[in-house]
DNA sequence: CATGAATGAGGCTTCATTCAT
DNA sequence: TATGAATGAAGCCTCATTCAT
């Protein structure tokens, strides 16, 4: 006899992690979260409304992480754009690494319940949207359609930590794919 | 007597396309198929084993078309690289917009590691790899570790077509695609 | 294009005999069925209305060849009755060795269709019953329920052919049914 | 809450053996079961993997329950061999009315060779041909082939259990098996 | 007559959710 | 609050039967 126990609810949270990443949604049972997690079946309800709920607060719990990490790297509105993107993509990257299981639970919701993008989601998409535009007024960055570049970033960082070898360590990744941001793949390109 | 008919097999092919892209695989009854199909329940099981083989035959069938569409395209190996990534480019983002819900699938272990798909994902990066490689050679790009771009670029027509806007279409993602990816974000790049 | 072939209509009888005698009557499908024997599936139908026909059929069948068997061995409705259960009980081993398969079938209708006996099956029950009685009246027999005992024969024979060693032989079998009947286990028993 | 009721496993068991005694295993619904039983469709498979092993239960407790009844009813390996006999064959014949659809199951590999009842089966035969030895030693009887005698009896009960008219009542049959087996059909044996 | 592709009713089984304890 | 037994809607699949060729 409890009252809701805060630690019980992220140690469900953290079962479904790992099981949802692993599996399409309608392939895991809520039974096996339980089991997971250690708790009963019917103590999923208690915390959660159903299963869509719960799949959608994981989701949103990633990406509530994931911008608290950004907010700790003082990725700040102003000064250089330039800065921003590394240290947007730098957090993006230690988040895959350090949250395997979230991060590839946000590849999408593809399979799971309506792509009605979790409000945390946006938030993301919008910082990398407006740190984006900010370059393109501050004349660092040139892009006629930053609104795509920025839906693009994610899956560009989700692709490496998924397929990329298991040798690849955070930073050399993270310099990658700034520099494959900011010159593309041209010869020419100036640092 | 009929024979088993190669046109109907397509038909529920077809049909199956079209459902499974709509949703995930287990939100399309079977029914729904065959009715799609205009074919009865049963028939499907004359052509396929099962609902999960009917989609891996998707799959299959999509893999194959895109090779083909790769083949097509003359994306050879010789000439200008640019020009093949363009056209590998086009290709996927095509296949992205015909099976949105592949992803999932191909993450399903439905199938085991060495299944034909996993063989032609791997097959489609090493393309990729090529022919940035060959780029590098030619002088055309520049990108000092090829392997990682190879395996950002699904990722990142992915991403676009996941989240991106239902009006987008497949020409602008494309050539937005290019863009980033030959020249990046660099305001001074050449054209 | 052939006329209904008698010939056809005994392969098929043949095949469904083998496997109505291995497994349940729901277990078989006629499609094995047609395969055994050869034929299409929907040739079946052609000399049989449906599964269930096709199955009486063939215990009809069976007893049929068993009575025509009796027939053969010239069992009198005269004379010795010990001598005429005798030869029942020979000609009944003896079928079941010939035709293990439909002697299994004709255990029961078990499992098969309603168990409105067959007027093959019938005759043969009365036809033991009548020995039976006959005996009774010629005072070689005892027996206040002749009707049972006439129930009880074939499934003697049948449990000793089905479960009984391999190396039983068909005489010593005979030999044993018929004492046992003759005279139970008595030891007084007068031959 | 509520466990894992052992008094609802017996609910269901005693309506599946209701229902399977009237009509063979596939004729059988297991949402009847579970109406007859009181229960949702869904809680049978909390007591049982399936309908198969359902079923295979079913024969399990019956011959359980036989070998209870021959226990109880003093079937000792010492006394008279003819009355442990007539125990033997009240017991089989009760046997056969509880459970007359059991023969069918038991034929069919279901479970495969060495399975439990298959086990139990050779017991019986067995415990029947041990009597009919001390019977002999005991000259109480005279039988030549003891085993095939054993062999001989389930069958002798089935028969007429499965053929017999309707109004056959239990102690009739039973009564009416004692007397064939123990005279046989001769007229001068002597009680 | 012969065939086997096509059909769809029917049944087993799964699993999210509820609720008595 | 915590549990897991209970439920039943929903869906995959089987197979007897039909019928176009």
């Amino acid at each position: 006899m409890q009252k809701p126990n805060e630690q019980k609810r992220r140690r469900i949270l953290a079962a479904a992690a790992g099981l949802f990443a692993e599996r399409p949604f309608h392939d895991v049972r809520l039974e096996e979260v339980a089991a997971q997690a250690g708790v009963g079946k019917g103590t999923i309800y208690i915390y959660f409304p159903g299963k869509e709920e719960l799949y959608l607060a994981l989701v949103d719990e990633g990406f509530t992480q994931l911008v608290a990490q950004l907010s700790e790297r003082h990725i700040q509105a102003q000064g250089s754009a330039r800065a921003a993107l590394r240290a947007i993509l730098a957090a993006l990257v230690h988040f895959a690494v350090e949250f395997p299981h979230l991060a590839e639970l946000m590849r999408s919701n593809a399979g799971g319940p309506g792509t009605r993008s979790s409000k945390a989601r946006s938030e993301l998409t919008q910082m990398l949207e407006e740190t984006l535009r900010r370059g393109i007024r501050r004349r660092e960055f040139s892009d006629p359609h930053p609104e795509l570049t920025a839906l693009c970033i994610p899956g560009l960082v989700r692709s490496v930590m998924l397929f990329g070898p298991r040798t690849l360590d955070e930073r050399g990744v993270t310099r990658h794919l700034v520099r494959l941001l900011e010159r593309g793949l041209n010869r020419e390109a100036a640092r």
